[in-house]
DNA sequence: GGAATTATCGACCAATTGGTCTATATATCG
DNA sequence: CGATATATAGACCAATTGGTCGATAATTCC
């Protein structure tokens, strides 16, 4: 996964890869099939850690507020300094294979449908506590979230200082919480 | 400029150059050196393109609110149905190529600073007009609008509807002014 | 018009691409 | 132990990669 990871499928080659599995040519597709079938178990592992990480910051059975505050803290981490400039698995193949690639294009739409939902209940949580600012409504705030996260690792790869970052996740979500 | 833009640095090869230049081999390394170059070449007329047409969109003399809803519009319509399936040359060649190549990385870090300047400036604005709601720092609030574009462009890639993106882009503006 | 220069072409090149296949080692099992 | 099945290695392959070069066509200038 990390050499798709920080080289991107098509920069990715075969040597790369036997070095990173330290397997051999043979070994190699004899496990996986070819470098797509490879590709596509590399982006599914990283799209599950992704979410099970969600899972965890966004629990139902925390402070809606406080995770979301650590959602947006794991993304501003994730986007500063050296971390920023490594990217983000997900957002290099989005760029780069999807529109071309049917496989990519569900798993790409499917993260961030699933993303959204889950910023989507933590927004309504926090609203039922009465913790959202007026006037603030749910999804469209989890549609610009979302939006608002993917463009930090856009950003992220000029490599901005984390305190920088930090301050521009807090404020956009003091515009949302009272 | 539009096979790269469709296809990204790596994946574009000769031959798509070569057709779509209508050049022969020799003559597109006579004129353009290499590969390397005419990309390079290509990804500044991408940002030249780009700045200029924020500068219309945000020129001083309109009003900085509606210059600011003009802006996000654009972004709507460009990553919006069969727009946003195309992406962006910019924050393609970021996802793939920042932090490999020195020359890339300054474009890409002197883009994202003249695209948050236009922005600061247009809310500076119009804050000065008293039209932006209390507390928003017209820097950060810049950083935020420029995440949430870039994440446009992402989340673009999975061709959301014009309606759903132009609803989010106005949820957001809600937001900042008054 | 004719000489000199410039632009154009596509055959050609070495290196690399993703992928196959056979020979050999390793493990499994009676 | 010995036979069989499995896993591994890396030589090998055709196709493609980015890039060069010499022959030819077009243009410019006197």
């Amino acid at each position: 996964m990390g050499v798709f990871w920080s080289r991107g499928y098509h920069a990715t080659a075969l040597p790369d890869l036997l070095r990173a599995t330290k397997l051999s040519r043979g070994s190699l597709y004899a496990a996986f099939g070819d470098k797509h079938s490879l590709f596509l178990r590399a982006l599914d592992r990283y799209i599950a850690d992704a979410l099970t990480r969600m899972d965890v910051e966004l629990d139902p059975r925390r402070d809606p507020v406080d995770g979301l505050r650590a959602y947006l803290a794991g993304y501003v981490d994730r986007t500063s300094g050296a971390n920023g400039r490594r990217g983000c698995l997900l957002v290099a193949t989005a760029m780069e294979l999807a529109g071309r690639d049917a496989e990519v294009d569900r798993r790409i739409g499917s993260f961030f449908k699933a993303m959204e939902a889950r910023v989507a209940d933590a927004l309504s949580r926090a609203k039922a506590a009465g913790k959202l600012a007026d006037a603030v409504e749910h999804s469209s705030a989890a549609k610009i979230l979302v939006c608002f996260v993917e463009g930090l690792r856009v950003v992220g790869k000029a490599a901005p200082t984390r305190i920088t970052s930090q301050a521009t996740a807090d404020a956009l979500l003091d515009r949302f919480i009272r």
